[in-house]
DNA sequence: GTAGGTGCAAACCTTTTGCAGCATG
DNA sequence: CATGCTGCAAAAGGTTTGCACCTAC
């Protein structure tokens, strides 16, 4: 949704996040096919952090015959291509989100609700970098997840 | 070796790191067995960040006969103790280095050597608690992790 | 003596792969 | 019409578990 920034002025209506996907890829010499577009509307329309197996349950009730194997391997295209990444949780899961037209951030993860929550600090980045630059290392990527209780679970529900 | 650090100035000798353990363990209820013996006293050996399977075979090169599911069990409950904290490397691996004595610090990782180098800076942690602060959240551990191209890697031998 | 720990093997769970057939560009 | 994609089932890899036996406390 914060996506329409990203357009010239000039553009009225932002083109339908799925299109920027399918371009995205044909434009990588990956092919757009029925299921790819199943499996991109599902991820798109899914706005937690989802494992691979949602993401198949999901895309079953549309199509039950999407198999377990086309949704892995088009995850895979589909980080590649930058459209979602995927996050480890820390308890040895992986999950995925869904990144056009949303800016970096880092996530702080709940460990009594599970609940993921977002944020992000420019001055953290740039802290980062320095450190990086010290050592002379180039920077790819990076992954911060903060573990510990949200605010909702330290009142009352507490544990479990 | 910054362990020395934190005893009494009084304190000529530091106790071996793997007696800390033993009494980590005791405290906690947790028995110590001629087996976690020789997993705590392996791992301790081992400099960089080691798989569980790493550490399997280390410890079977001493003594043939432990099992994979102590090592695992184990595991388990040095980082339960504090002993030991697990990282994920990003590919979907699990590692774990020993943290008896060691300050808290965050990692970079080589895509291309798959060095791991660790690095420490203030300001980043008093960032996130601040980002934590803003939301209620309440921080219990977190894990940032760089990834990209150390130096040396940046020069010559680039890719493979 | 008893609760907790160990070894073995099998179970588990998530992800990847080989292969034959199908659909896209 | 060739290459890339799909579905299936099987393999792979890493981790956990059930159970009988053993040992630290």
């Amino acid at each position: 949704m914060p996506a329409a920034a990203q357009y010239p002025a000039a553009t009225v209506k932002p083109e339908p996040e799925q299109r920027i996907v399918e371009r995205h890829l044909r434009q990588r010499g990956f092919r757009w096919t029925s299921q790819r577009a199943l499996i991109v509307r599902t991820a798109l329309a899914t706005h937690d952090h989802f494992t691979a197996d949602q993401l198949l349950l999901r895309c079953r009730r549309s199509d039950p015959r999407v198999s377990r194997a086309t949704v892995y391997r088009t995850l895979t295209v589909l980080e590649q291509a930058g459209v979602v990444a995927g996050l480890e949780t820390g308890d040895g899961g992986r999950r995925f989100e869904h990144v056009i037209g949303h800016d970096h951030h880092d996530h702080m993860v709940c460990r009594v609700c599970e609940r993921i929550f977002e944020f992000c600090d420019q001055e953290l980045e740039r802290r980062q970098e320095a450190a990086a630059r010290r050592i002379g290392f180039r920077i790819e990527r990076h992954s911060l997840r903060i573990h510990g209780v949200c605010r909702a679970c330290q009142r009352g529900r507490q544990d479990g």
